[in-house]
DNA sequence: CATTCTTTTTGACAAAGTCCAAATCTCAGC
DNA sequence: GCTGAGATTTGGACTTTGTCAAAAAGAATG
């Protein structure tokens, strides 16, 4: 994120400390949780409510400002690239979450064939396996 | 699913009145929460706790015999078509699941480019969208 | 039919997130 | 710079989805 104030008052959202530190965090935190966020801004910060932290995550998410993925058994996670249409990679045992490039091509990557009439607007991807840490844990 | 007693012996697994009927459950009502699940269950065979309907949701993935889908901001799914591979139409605003085949070829029909180590054992897929009710509300 | 092992039940608990009202803050306008 | 209207933040209660643990009940082997 080059300059999140300037992020937020193109989307006319009033700038605020909680949200400038938030969107720091998901930005130098790639595919943290709320929780994760809400640690690393009281770093930052000193204090921020965890209400805070869920209202600003929605309001970001919801201008499009930052994405959020919900893999299984896990909570809500965010990150701030986005547009690029990626995907994700999911550890099974550890959770590890990684970017990896649309496989097919272009976005919308993908086309359900039989769409049942619904009008489609994101072909959401994940790819689940064990990451090179918990494989060696694995095997030893 | 043909014969869900047959089905529990071919995997170990004592029969139980809660087990078949969670079975059948799952077999008619395909895409149901476990709450839904429990509730199709006590018509059927008068009561059953909250846990069973868990426990035996849980069993029952694990042995392979049903599978579970955790599609964002909804409550666990549970089908019983299992081994084809197939994907899911998600609609954004009623939550309505759909199966669709897969969009690309065989299975595992996509594989990602950079992997980054991981040893990839699945590749989902969750297509978003709105389903021909929700599009029909909207534009009136 | 008795014993052993597994399931089921009940109730407490945990994680992730939302709802609401009161207090605080931002920012446009003066 | 102030001021005031409207938005944001806070704290606390609450909801949903699911798990843990121990006691009671049930299945299946001999």
């Amino acid at each position: 994120m080059r300059d999140p104030e300037a992020t937020l008052r193109q989307h006319d959202l009033p700038v605020t400390a909680q949200r400038l530190a938030v969107l720091r965090a998901v930005s130098q935190h790639p595919h943290a949780t709320a929780d994760d966020l809400a640690e690393s801004v009281r770093v930052e910060l000193g204090k921020i409510s965890r209400q805070s932290v869920y209202n600003v995550l929605n309001v970001l998410t919801d201008k499009g400002i930052i994405r959020r993925i919900q893999p299984a058994d896990s909570a809500a996670l965010y990150e701030d690239r986005i547009g690029d249409n990626h995907h994700h990679l999911v550890c099974r045992s550890c959770g590890k979450t990684e970017d990896v490039c649309c496989a097919v091509g272009e976005a919308p990557c993908l086309k359900a064939h039989s769409h049942h009439g619904f009008k489609i607007d994101e072909a959401e991807v994940i790819y689940w396996g064990t990451c090179p840490t918990c494989q060696k844990k694995k095997r030893s």
